[in-house]
Formats: structure tokens, C-alpha cells, sequence
RNA sequence: GCUGAAGUGGUGGAAUUGGUAGACACGUUGGACUUAAAAUCCAAUGAACAUUAGUUCGUGCGGGUUCAAGUCCCGCCUUCAGUACCA
């Protein structure tokens, strides 16, 4: 019998969809363990074999638990809200929610056929109204809390009103906008609502604010900074500027000291974890005030050093900064405004891009120093950052790289307050080696110590303190599309409201259009029936807008990354329409055990998603506070793009030709299009070759004809040169040995029909590999669905696996897949032969034996250290052992089928089946290790000479080092290596090696 | 610049606490089977030298520790990813 992976694979496949063999209990007796994949968005352009390469391992990992007893959790689901589906909708009119479900059909389709073991029951859509119906939930929570910093936790909005009622916020200990006005509580008490409203928005945990945001004009939409790459936004590459405008934000910075502790309890990648780190950017020191002199104003700063404060001789504000128009001298105004203009003519990008170049102004204003009350001169410098801590900071040139350039550039002093610290080159920043000089009461102190002294010193004067500040920022939250979460928000009098959550979930409303209207407001501004009847509790027309019952309803929708903040607690009881998880499976599942997915989430996904868990958590709705235990990151697989080089014409002079521009780029486009092959690129083009060269060395009629046309008064055809031009080919034209299929090259594109195709001697055409992200662009995408019909899902799961560790990045190459599909075909000839099965009840032979269980070792290693790539070596070499060993006996076959089960599961649930067995294979407990079979009498000891292997000798394990040494020493190889020297020392590690030198 | 990861044959990659470098595959070459192809099987395959035995060189580069270094230490180089003047 052949194996006949297509229908074996079939079939598998639904046996275990009509069986449901990977449903999850949310009771069992049986220790739970969770795994998790990161969701895909439902792209149109399906999977590639890229994609599956984090599931598999996942899923490997899955059937493994199952086999070791374990209620294993690996449910699958689609982040479904997203850009492309309404970039196509604005272009179609096809309704997103439409191309979704398309896209994920097409999704399921490929996921199902690589034989995942996903509990389907348990599917969740980001998009679908069930689901964001607690997207929604969650933001109302969100909105009905506030941070209260002395029980460093959320608690509901009303404890705080309670607060405001009996006392004010004066003492209030809360997370909240930088700017909030002191009141009493019988301010409070008679404030308007709206004044209480407004107040209560500066507290609450997502807030409306005005806000800075990246605009995007082309895309019409705010992005977020992990959503701009390089100044551009990431999908499409479009301009992006800054603009003001009122936004929900959501008050992750209340999380950020919570978020950076959190990380110490889990097992995250290190890379992961430091991004988070800087993300997060801790820095502790102080906030200083400095008193402008002549003015009533004051410089707030915030320094980590504040101990080198005796070190300031000037002080260096943002450009943008406030204080500037108010402090400038007359004498300094028109440099201070010029600066100011040049420095917000250059865009983000050049200021980035540009560090080196030191500029700056001088206002004519000085501060003064809080010890010495002495005179330093306050600068604007664009290398201040107005986004930063204060926009301010006090500049220390002797402590500071930066502080000390700018000081060099505009010959400011450069005091030195350090002790033997040599600062004629560059700044002293070694804290760990800080004595403190010419600093009054600071003389002789460490770093720490000064650092204490002067804060309590700055404390006592009123004009500073110890501080702690983050680079985190809060989120915004608000999205000007279509395809995204709705807000359960209505607004009164310009206030917003949030809806009884009873009435949940609010179902996105049709458009006409999913462009922005014409007045410049979100898609939603589209829908008509947008507004909401505070009696009927309905979303009802907008033409019934009164203000008084019925109210217009948010138009902005929610950030792609609302729904994928809290997924992994909906799978726990995906199926709930009373709350967004029952408390009973909650505490089941509690946390993901294990969570695969790409590094491009480090700052993203992953930090938000973290920050609405612990939020959840102390809301008590759920019971841990961290949702991964373990993550760990997949590389990604890359394409191997092919190249061919198109001849085109290039003009050496142009000195001489000027007035001929125009007709040689005219010639070019009559220019036959010739074809060579990178070797022959290498061989002939790559020296410049005449046009009159190539046409002798081939025989190529068009040229000949071109050459004719070609008009020699206006061009000098000894002029002409060639170029070359790599153009990305089909990699499915392409075979094994990089040989092009021609035909195929030209039926592809109508402007390839003619093309002429210098081949080598023997007719091949070689294209040139490069490796490339894999992409529909390049042309380099190889589609799952083709491998599995070729050699099948078990196949495609171990060659992604052999293709390398999982985490690296590496190259796929479909050429290589014959190996493991070879593998296959040889392990199930172990099994079954012409005549049936060849599996008997015969006893194992001890080799047979060694074999297994040197494997089960192997492999069970392997699979937790989530190093698969070697155990499907492992695997070949287990094979080739036993079919070398003939072994038959089903006491070691049977084995082996539960170890390769989690990598090939649809091979072994047929043999498996064919060994006799009713039930699936993938509950059947893992194979026990036994060490007695592995113990060995002998040792084939390498034997060195000076370090260098020479021979090998084998000799029982249990001989003495004594004897060893004895035994090679009397050796003839022994001897013919000394030739008669006497050997210095003779180094024995039993069991290991012998080493002569000498 | 900083942070993190990584550099091993023609290619993907193996190699426990330092202990036979290149496992397992791909590719290539030769052979068997076949009318032929596919499939399958066998053999060779790091480089150089040598008829053979074998020798020398080899894990990015330069040093060092050690009986012994891909692995440990010091100093560099390169690539990839993240980050961007964070006071």
C-alpha cells in the first residue's frame, strides 16, 4: 500500500471536525494548560507558507500536552477590524463586512487543511457585534474609573466623586491631566454638570482630550507612533502630520510603573522585554524650579542628575516652549523668532535625521541658580525636546554629552564639578565614578549621596523635589474609520455619555460611503441613522435629533488594537452571551500558558493588551494580572525572490548629446526587449558592452532591426552602452537548479510576449536568488495550499519546522521539502509494505530499542526547549535506524507514532489506526523514557594527539584510567603517532577522550 | 549612537558541563533499476596537497586562557531587528 497523503490527510481531517477532537472542557480533572497563537487579520490574499510557521509549533506544542495528560486550550480566531477590508471598500463599495468573511472562509479553508488541532467551538471575530459587544463593555468600565496612585490600583469613578463631595481634589492622590485647577468641596457642589463632567474626564481612565495627533490626510485618519514608520504611515506610505484634535485617550501611563514591574514575573523573551523597558523609558531624579529673573515666571526642569546642579551654566528650552515669547529680550527677539521659524520649517523627520548639527539661540533672559541665586543665561535649543518632561532642562556641559557640544558651539563656560575628572574632551557621565567638586554642601559626595542631599536641600527651599518620569504616553484611542469597534457613546451638550451597558452591543451602521464626509468628519458622519433615543434606549435617525431625548452618537470608531487586548480571555467561554467570560472558566483557565507570535508586537499589542489585563484585574473581573506566562517570538520566513536582467540602453556621454535626451528615451521604448540570465549578465554585461558587440556575439533580428531605425544624426550609436535592469520573476517559473521556465516567463506578461532570452550553451536560462521578505510584490510568495497537494500537510509542517530554530529568520526554499516528504514515505514503509502491514508482535532487539528510547529522550527535550527544527532530525535518524534494524516489532513502532504524532498528526492517526486502534492517537500518553536501554559497555574513544584527533579505539567503559592510558599507550597507531618521542602527559577523561601531549 | 540577536561547507542548519566540527537534509557528481522518465536504492561530497598511507588548513577577524576552544576571556569587523537628541 502507497501513502497516499491526500486521502489520508482528508480524512483525518474530518474525522477529528465530526468527532471534535480538540474541543476543551472548561471542567476537567486533568491539569489545564492554555495555548496561544496571535490572531491573524483575515487578509484577501490568504496565507503564505510564512504565516503557518508560528501555528505549527504551537500546535506541536498543543498535541504534546495532550499526550502528557494535560486539558489543553489552542483556540483560533481573526482580529477582523482593519484597514485593508475599508481601503477596498472605498474603492469597491463591497462592504467590508463582506470581503471579511470572504477572507476568512478562504483562512479557515488553508488553516484546516494544514491539520491544526484548534478548538473551533471557541472561534472569536473582533468584528462581530457578539464580541465587540465587550470591547464595548470594557471601554464603559474604562470610563467609570479613575487611578487612585495610594492604592495603586483602579476604582470605580463614584469613590472619587465621593472624595470631591467631602473634600475637594486638593488631596486627592490620582493619575490624571497635567493641568488640573485645585477646587473645594463646596466648589464642587456648586459646580454645573457640565463643570463636574468636564472635571470628572480629567480622571477617568479613557478620556476625551484635546490632543496632538499623527494625522494622516490620504488615509483620512489618526495614527498611532507604533503605526508611522520613517515618518510615513505603515500601510500605504502616506504623509503623516501633526494636528490638533479631540480624541479618546486611553490613561496607560497611570499602568506604566505596574507595566515595567510586571515584566520581572514573566517569561517574555529578553529582546521583548527591554523593548517594553524603553518603551516604558523610567528615569528617576528631580523637578527643579528655576526663578526667572526680572520676571515672575519660573523654569520647571526635570534632571536625572540632580546632583551635578552646582554644574548648570545654562538653562535650554524647547523651541516651543511657552516661557520663550514671554522672557525673550527685545535685543534677542528677532534671533529668537528666526530660530524658531527655521526650527519649525524642519520637519520631525530632518531633526531626527540630523543630530550632529548643533543650533540654537539665546533669549538675553537668565534664571536663577537655586543655591547661588547667580545669573545662567536661558538658551532655546531644538535638541530639547518639547514632548519630553518639562521641555525644559537645566544644562550641566561637564556632565552632559549634549549640554557640553552645545555649551563648545555657542562658547558657553563648561564648569567643572567633578573630582579628577578630565572634561577638555568631552563630557564626564560615569555616575558610578561621580565624586562631586566646587559643589558648597555636595563637596566629596558619591553620585547617590549628593543626589540625596540636594533633593532634600531643593525641598526645604521649595523648589524642587524627587521625581520619577516616563516616556510612555497615553494612548489614543480614537479612530476616523469605518471598519472598527463603535464607541457606546452619545453626547449631551457637548459631553459625552456612555450607554447603559444592557443595551450593548452598538452594531456599526451602514454608509453610503466609508470616506470621511465632505465636512471633514469621520466615516460614521455618513450613516443617517446615527443618533440615539435615551427613552427607547435604540440607535434611531439622525433627523430626530432634539438635544433633549435623543442625542447624536460618537462618530469616531476604535483602534485595531481594542478587540485584540483581551481576546485570550474570551476564548476561555467564547460562547457567553452574559458576560465576557463566566468567573467559573476564568478561573479555570486563568492565563496563557503559552503565547507564539511575531517581535512586531513588542510595543504595540502586547503592552496594551497587558495594561486592559491589569486594569480587568483590578476591577476584579479578572484573576491575574499578567495574561502570558510564556512568549515566545517566531522569526519569519523569507522568500527567495528570482531575478532575470533586462537589457536596456544606456548613454555614456551626455555632454555632447544634449539636445538628444528626448529622442534616446524614445529609443529605449522601441528598444527590444532582450533578456539574459545572470551568469551571462556576469560574464559579458557587467563590462560594458557596445551595442554593435552584443549584436555580433548574438544573432538577435530585432536588434538588427533597431539598429537600422536608429537615426545617427541625432545619436552616435558608438555612444551607446548598455545597463541592466533586475526584474522580479514568478518563483513559480523557476525550478530546483534556478533554470527559468521561458514560456511560462512570457505568456506572464503581454510586454515579455517578444522578448528575446540570451540562454547559456545548453538552452538553460539561470535566474539570480535573492533573499527577500516574502511578498505578493516580489513576486516570491509559494502558497501553502500548492505543498499540501503536492506532498501533503504532514510534509509542509515538518519542513517548516527542519527549516531552522524557530525564532531565526530564515530563507524557505521549496526544492528542500523532498527531504522530509522522502522521510515520510520511508516511515511508512516501516509500517506498511505491498503486502499490508508488516507491524508484528515480535520482540524489540536492543538496538531497536536504543533507538527508541535515545529518541523519546531527544524529542521530549527538544519539544521544551521548542527546538523542533533537530527533533525532525531526530526523527530521520530514528527511521533510518530502525528500517536499517528491520525492525517489525510493534512494541517499538507503536511508540514511536505517539513521538511523531504532534509533528505529522495525520500519518500517525492512520497507522495508528491501522495498528488496530479505534481512538485517535492524540490522548495517547507519551512514551516513557527508560535510561537502562542506553547503557553502554564500550566507548569508541577519539584518541588526540597534541589536541588533534587521530584514530579512534574502542574500549570498555568500565576500564580503569590507568588501564586506558596502559592500553593506547601500547598501541601500534599510538606509536607510529609519537615516532618514538616520549609523551609528556596523558590526559584520560573516561568515557570521554584520551589526549596525548607530547 | 544605544539596545538586542546573529556570523559554521555550494545551501538550510547540527554540535550537552570546553572533549571526534559539519549530525540531519537540500544540491551536485557517479552508479544500479528502467525502452525512457519519474520514483526508489547505492556511493562520493569543507578546502588544499598526496598514487596510497596520510598531511596541512579550516566555525567573521586579531589576541589570550587550556592537555583540548565553534563553545570561555579581551579587542575589533560585518549583518539583521528595534529605537532615535528622553535631560
Amino acid at each position: 500500500m502507497k501513502y497516499d497523503f491526500n486521502q489520508i490527510e482528508k480524512k483525518w481531517q474530518e474525522y477529528w471536525a465530526k468527532n471534535q477532537t480538540f474541543k476543551a472542557e472548561n471542567h476537567s480533572e486533568k491539569p489545564k494548560y492554555y495555548v496561544l497563537d496571535m490572531f491573524p487579520y483575515p487578509s484577501g490574499a490568504g496565507l503564505h507558507v510564512g504565516h503557518p510557521l508560528g501555528y505549527i509549533a504551537s500546535d506541536i506544542y498543543a498535541r504534546y500536552k495532550r499526550h502528557q495528560g494535560f486539558n489543553v486550550l489552542h483556540p483560533q480566531g481573526y482580529d477582523s477590524f482593519g484597514l485593508p477590508a475599508e481601503q477596498y471598500a472605498i474603492q469597491t463599495g463591497q462592504h467590508p463586512a463582506i470581503t471579511t468573511e470572504t477572507n476568512i472562509a478562504t483562512y479557515r479553508r488553508q488553516l484546516d487543511q494544514i491539520g491544526f488541532s484548534f478548538d473551533w467551538s471557541r472561534e472569536v471575530r473582533t468584528s462581530d457585534p457578539s464580541y465587540y459587544k465587550w470591547t464595548q463593555w470594557i471601554f464603559i468600565q474604562l470610563f467609570n474609573s479613575w487611578y487612585n496612585n495610594d492604592a495603586n490600583k483602579a476604582e470605580d469613578i463614584s469613590t472619587l466623586i465621593k472624595i470631591f463631595e467631602i473634600e475637594g481634589n486638593t488631596k486627592v492622590n490620582a493619575v490624571c491631566d497635567d493641568a488640573v485647577e485645585m477646587f473645594t468641596a463646596e466648589d464642587w457642589s456648586v459646580f454645573s454638570s457640565k463643570e463636574q463632567q468636564a472635571i470628572l474626564l480629567q480622571y477617568r481612565l479613557t478620556y476625551l482630550a484635546e490632543t496632538e495627533v499623527n494625522w494622516c490626510p490620504a488615509l483620512g485618519t489618526v495614527l498611532a507612533n507604533d503605526e508611522i514608520v520613517n515618518g510615513v504611515s505603515e500601510r500605504g506610505g502616506h504623509p503623516v502630520v501633526r494636528k490638533k484634535m479631540t480624541q479618546w485617550s486611553m490613561r496607560i501611563s497611570a499602568y506604566a510603573e505596574r507595566l515595567l514591574q510586571g515584566l520581572e514575573a514573566i517569561d517574555w523573551t529578553d529582546s521583548l522585554k527591554e523593548s517594553q523597558r524603553n518603551w516604558i523609558g523610567k528615569s528617576v531624579g528631580a523637578a527643579v524650579t528655576f526663578n526667572v529673573k526680572n520676571h515672575d515666571e519660573v523654569i520647571e526642569v526635570f534632571t536625572t542628575r540632580p546632583d551635578t546642579i552646582f554644574g548648570v551654566s545654562f538653562m535650554t528650552l524647547a523651541p516651543e516652549h511657552d516661557l520663550v515669547s514671554k522672557i525673550t529680550t527685545s535685543e534677542q527677539k528677532a534671533e529668537v523668532e528666526a530660530y524658531i521659524e527655521a526650527t519649525a520649517k524642519r520637519s520631525e523627520r530632518e531633526r531626527m535625521a540630523d543630530v550632529k548639527t548643533i543650533t540654537g539661540a539665546f533669549t538675553g533672559a537668565y534664571a536663577e541658580h537655586p543655591f547661588t541665586k547667580e545669573p545662567i543665561p536661558v538658551w532655546i535649543g531644538d535638541y530639547v525636546l518639547a514632548g519630553y518632561g518639562t521641555g525644559a532642562v537645566m544644562s550641566v556641559p561637564c556632565g552632559d554629552q549634549r549640554d557640553y557640544d552645545f555649551a563648545k558651539h555657542f562658547n558657553i563656560e563648561i564648569p567643572n564639578i567633578f573630582e579628577g575628572a578630565d572634561i577638555s574632551e568631552e563630557a564626564f557621565a560615569d555616575k558610578d565614578k561621580t565624586i562631586i567638586a566646587n559643589s558648597d554642601f555636595l563637596n566629596g559626595l558619591n553620585y547617590k549621596e549628593a543626589t540625596k542631599t540636594v533633593i532634600a536641600e531643593l525641598e526645604k527651599l521649595g523648589c524642587g523635589q524627587g521625581k520619577t518620569n516616563y516616556r510612555l504616553r497615553d494612548a489614543v484611542f480614537s479612530r476616523q474609520r469605518y471598519w472598527g469597534e463603535p464607541f457606546p457613546v452619545y453626547y449631551v451638550d457637548g459631553m459625552p455619555q456612555m450607554i447603559d451597558a444592557a443595551h450593548l452591543p452598538i452594531q456599526l451602521p451602514e454608509v453610503e460611503k466609508y470616506l470621511p464626509t465632505e465636512t471633514g468628519e469621520p466615516p460614521l458622519g455618513n450613516a443617517t441613522v446615527w443618533a440615539w433615543n435615551t427613552e427607547t434606549n435604540e440607535v434611531v435617525s439622525n433627523d430626530l435629533i432634539d438635544h433633549k431625548t435623543i442625542f447624536p452618537l460618537e462618530l469616531n470608531t476604535m483602534p485595531g488594537w481594542a478587540g485584540s487586548s483581551w481576546y485570550f480571555n474570551r476564548y476561555m467561554d467564547a460562547n457567553n452571551t452574559e458576560a465576557f467570560a463566566s468567573e467559573e472558566a476564568l478561573n479555570y483557565w486563568k492565563d496563557v500558558d503559552l503565547y507564539i507570535g511575531g517581535s512586531e508586537h513588542a510595543t504595540g499589542h502586547l503592552l496594551y493588551a497587558r495594561f486592559w489585563q491589569k486594569f480587568l484585574f483590578d476591577k476584579g473581573v479578572v484573576p491575574v494580572d499578567e495574561f502570558a506566562k510564556k512568549l515566545i517570538n517566531q522569526g519569519m520566513i523569507l522568500g527567495t525572490s528570482a531575478f532575470v536582467f533586462r537589457v536596456t540602453l544606456m548613454w555614456v556621454d551626455t555632454v555632447h548629446h544634449r539636445g538628444s535626451r528626448e529622442y534616446l528615451e524614445e529609443l529605449n521604448k522601441s528598444f527590444p526587449t532582450i533578456l539574459c540570465s545572470s551568469d551571462t549578465y556576469q560574464k559579458y554585461f557587467s563590462e560594458e558592452l557596445s551595442l554593435f558587440e552584443l549584436n555580433e556575439k548574438y544573432d538577435i533580428p530585432e536588434l538588427d532591426n533597431f539598429i537600422c531605425s536608429v537615426d545617427t544624426n541625432k545619436v552616435d550609436l558608438y555612444k551607446l552602452y548598455f545597463g541592466d535592469n533586475m526584474i522580479h520573476a514568478d518563483v513559480s517559473f523557476v525550478n530546483a537548479s534556478d533554470e527559468l521556465d521561458i514560456e511560462a516567463f512570457k505568456n506572464w506578461r503581454e510586454e515579455y510576449k517578444n522578448a528575446e532570452f540570451i540562454t547559456e550553451d545548453d538552452g538553460t536560462f539561470k535566474v539570480k536568488r535573492e533573499v527577500e521578505k516574502m511578498s505578493k510584490s516580489k513576486y516570491n510568495v509559494v502558497n501553502p495550499d500548492q505543498i499540501c497537494i503536492d506532498y501533503g500537510a504532514d510534509s509542509l509542517r515538518l519542513y517548516e519546522m527542519f527549516l531552522g530554530p524557530l525564532e531565526q529568520y530564515k530563507p524557505w526554499n521549496t526544492a528542500g521539502i523532498t527531504g522530509v516528504h522522502g522521510f515520510l514515505k520511508k516511515l511508512w514503509k516501516l509500517y506498511v509494505d505491498d503486502n499490508g502491514l508488516r507491524v508484528d508482535d515480535s520482540e524489540a532487539s536492543a538496538d531497536s530499542l536504543k533507538t527508541l528510547h535515545k529518541t523519546i529522550k531527544k524529542v521530549q527535550e527538544d519539544i521544551e526547549n521548542f527546538s523542533f527544527n533537530t527533533s525532525v532530525s531526530t526523527f530521520m535518524i530514528a527511521v533510518n535506524e530502525l528500517t536499517a534494524q528491520k525492525c517489525t516489532s510493534k512494541a517499538v513502532l507503536e511508540q514511536l507514532l505517539v513521538l511523531i504524532s504532534p509533528y505529522a498528526p495525520h500519518i500517525a492517526e492512520e497507522l495508528w489506526s491501522q495498528l488496530g486502534h479505534n481512538e485517535s492517537i492524540s490522548t495517547v500518553a507519551f512514551p516513557k523514557f527508560d535510561e537502562s536501554h542506553l547503557v553502554e559497555s564500550s566507548k569508541n574513544y577519539p584518541i588526540s594527539f597534541n589536541g588533534k584527533m587521530r584514530f579512534t579505539l574502542e574500549l570498555p567503559l568500565d576500564m580503569s584510567k590507568e588501564d586506558i592510558e596502559k592500553t593506547v599507550l601500547a598501541h601500534e597507531k599510538t606509536q607510529e603517532q609519537l615516532q618514538g618521542r616520549t609523551p609528556k602527559k596523558v590526559i584520560v577523561v573516561p568515557g570521554k577522550i584520551v589526549n596525548i601531549v607530547g
